[in-house]
DNA sequence: GCTTGTCTGGGACAGTTGACCCACTTTTCC
DNA sequence: GGAAAAGTGGGTCAACTGTCCCAGACAAGC
């Protein structure tokens, strides 16, 4: 193994775990799980981070920066109106999850083991602010697009589109039904674009 | 100990199992933390039960079979008019998981856990089956106690709900912004009644 | 060139966990 | 009443986990 920087291997290490989290699950990333994934030694381990919860922690602030989390770019597409977009935004979503179920799965194991470490307490609030500034981004950006607004604060709107992609996914999770997504995102898409400003579901 | 048949011994050792997940989180939930809610013997347990597994099995069963999830009857209100009847309801829900948000976060890491542990991996669609159920039962029961039906199958309408009581707990239990969960309240409910006969949302 | 500080590898340790074994007691049933 | 079955308790085991230690290798600065 070549000579690293301590920082470096911390950032490495966070990456290695996401990834073994998403693939095997939060319960599997041990210690030797995650440097194994990292091609390192246990000692490198502890000598880059303290403990095994401050190296989840970095994880979550991984996913928090955007990482894990997809990107604007990914999902925003151009439709000839914002109906069509956003159901198209909420597809194109889904697409990701039904790609990598594993590392969505991850996002929810991050934020219930958070939940229940008082240490790391803070931390899903953070993550689902970025989840919920990633929503609103995507609501001004396609409203804008089509010169349109949205007839209730977009945070408001935000959070419900937050709400609903993680319903979307753990209905999905649960019981890979694809036929009954498809329909949900349908529904979901009715429920953002009654906000609209001109008021009309269609 | 008196002596107590395998059988009850097993269904005394779920509803253990249900209580200390509830309250310290499924990795805490070892067969040691169980037996000693249960105040049972070590022995006990794989005399009643093959693994720990099996047991977490027995659990979610306990889930889907209704215990652990809110009932209709707790959630059913009587109300003027079926806007304010769903209003309530996701009120009801809301206050139950600010009642005892370690349940219902028990309920997200036992769905979390079967899909990574393939003997298990059945399950979680039966848990969402019985969620939606449940909804299903709850939105005829609303409609028709104001003369009323839906406009969208019954089946589909009772998707959105439980996708959106998942993400409203998700991102409560994330935040805890009473606030913001109340503000989301009002949308969901807007995101229901898009889809009655008279189909004004007003 | 040599000292100082940074990094690395292998090994070790204590604690915990799921599982299990065996001797014992209690119930059941003939 | 006695044999068979059912249930109980304590102790034990191997595996795994997070953490740590220490001897050595490398890089940087004087």
């Amino acid at each position: 193994m070549s000579r690293i920087p301590a920082t470096e291997r911390r950032t490495a290490l966070a990456h290695a775990a996401l990834a073994v989290i998403g693939r095997d699950g939060l319960a599997a990333a041990t210690t030797r799980a995650i440097v194994a994934e990292a091609g390192m030694s246990l000692a490198s381990f502890h000598y880059a981070v303290a403990s095994r919860d401050e190296l989840l922690s970095d994880v979550i602030e991984l996913v928090v920066a955007g990482e894990g989390t997809a990107t604007s770019e990914s999902l925003l597409t151009d439709s000839p109106d914002l109906r069509s977009t956003v159901r198209a935004t909420f597809s194109a979503y889904l697409g990701l999850v039904r790609a990598d179920p594993g590392r969505e799965q991850a996002m929810f194991e991050l934020t219930q083991h958070a939940l229940r470490t008082p240490a790391l307490a803070e931390l899903p609030k953070q993550q689902y602010g970025s989840y919920q500034a990633l929503a609103a981004q995507l609501l001004v950006a396609g409203a804008a697009v089509h010169g349109t607004s949205w007839s209730i604060p977009v945070d408001a709107l935000a959070r419900l589109v937050t709400a609903l992609t993680d319903g979307i996914t753990l209905a999905w999770l649960a019981d890979r039904d694809d036929a009954a997504a498809e329909t949900l995102l349908d529904l979901a898409t009715d429920a953002v674009m009654t906000h609209t400003l001109n008021g009309a579901p269609e």
